[in-house]
DNA sequence: TCAAATTTGATACGTATGTATTAATCCTAT
DNA sequence: ATAGGATTAATACATACGTATCAAATTTGA
């Protein structure tokens, strides 16, 4: 799919309606305008408002996937604590880069309706249970105290990495400060590294 | 006003709604069934949708106030760090008791728009201020590490504390866990603490 | 008892939505 | 050049929404 056909400007404009507004907030002809088309060609490439979120979800849940095993074949030269470290990190910038996947998925939690059983069972089922399976790992060496529950330790960590971003229209409104910067991206990296790892 | 009268009832039933499907998700028709009641009494009592999410924002943050503030007497005789641990226990209480409050906030927060606005003007901004404050503190009394910015500290500590019951339906269907009930509420206390707070 | 407050039930209006269809036009690769 | 895919533009339809109005019925409190 060539970056500027229309069915991938469709893809782009949705995924900023759909993580700005949510599924039910966002319209198809909001997304057509956006995209400098018209809601034939949603209908010609997606067929259906539902089609077309799966497609956003679907890739953005794609480029989560890239972003977390991205420094994969490092691992197995890395100490635990420090795969840990990388990955949260690692994590940390796509939650920056694509701010919309957290907020639809938060949106769709929220209804707890059929589009979240979709994507928990397409998608984040996969992706807890890789993270639970990884966060055992490192407790068993230390990395975690181990008298919290891998369900508790994988659910704080996750929050912790995220909501900064979730929250930037608030943080930018009451203190100005833009989250979405690198400088600021590194302090709230080194800030969850630091409180949940006492480094 | 009486916890059984239609006006109370809807308030209630908006709390849900609103709780459950946000602003534009839910309907005036919706809250109106839900409260065995009518449009036309909404209209009466109300005035109108926005009023009436109003009346439900400000009841919640009612709530927050009053159960932040619960052992505040007993402040005085505690330990900085306690002070920490007692707020944070009280609020991750208040956290389960009342979701609906984080999911208004974290909807109205993606959207950005007004209703944000009015919500960070008029309660929102106190409480991280007021927050903010108690951290510092705190943090300078060791019980934080000092090299980590308020603000991040701030929001670390807060979605830690919240995320768990914000993606309840999550956990629910995915593991089959109610993350509302005592003992998984005392456990995920126990993991905020522990961790944060490296007791 | 009686007046005021509250509640019910129905109707109506304008607007926005998702979906659908169709015809015409443009682009592209063979 | 030509066929098939891609795109545009316009129209239409049923549905749901927030708001508004109004008359009647019911409850409440002095």
């Amino acid at each position: 799919m060539k970056q500027d056909s229309t069915k991938s400007k469709l893809l782009q404009a949705a995924t900023s309606v759909f993580g700005n507004q949510g599924y039910s907030g966002g319209s198809v002809r909001q997304i057509a305008e956006m995209a400098n088309t018209n809601i034939g060609a949603i209908k010609y490439h997606y067929s259906s408002k539902e089609q077309l979120w799966k497609a956003v979800v679907n890739h953005l849940f794609n480029k989560l996937s890239e972003a977390i095993m991205q420094d994969f074949a490092l691992w197995p030269s890395m100490s635990p604590r420090d795969r840990v470290v990388n990955s949260t990190r690692n994590y940390i910038y796509f939650c920056a880069k694509y701010p919309e996947l957290n907020r639809i998925i938060l949106s769709e939690t929220i209804q707890n309706g059929d589009r979240l059983h979709w994507i928990a069972e397409n998608h984040m089922r996969f992706f807890i249970e890789r993270s639970t399976a990884w966060m055992a790992i490192a407790q068993e060496n230390g990395v975690y105290p181990k008298e919290i529950s891998v369900l508790n330790l994988v659910f704080v960590a996750m929050s912790a990495a995220q909501n900064l971003f979730l929250m930037a229209p608030f943080v930018e409104h009451a203190f100005g400060i833009d989250v979405f910067k690198n400088d600021q991206i590194e302090k709230h990296v080194d800030a969850v590294v630091k409180l949940l790892l006492n480094e």
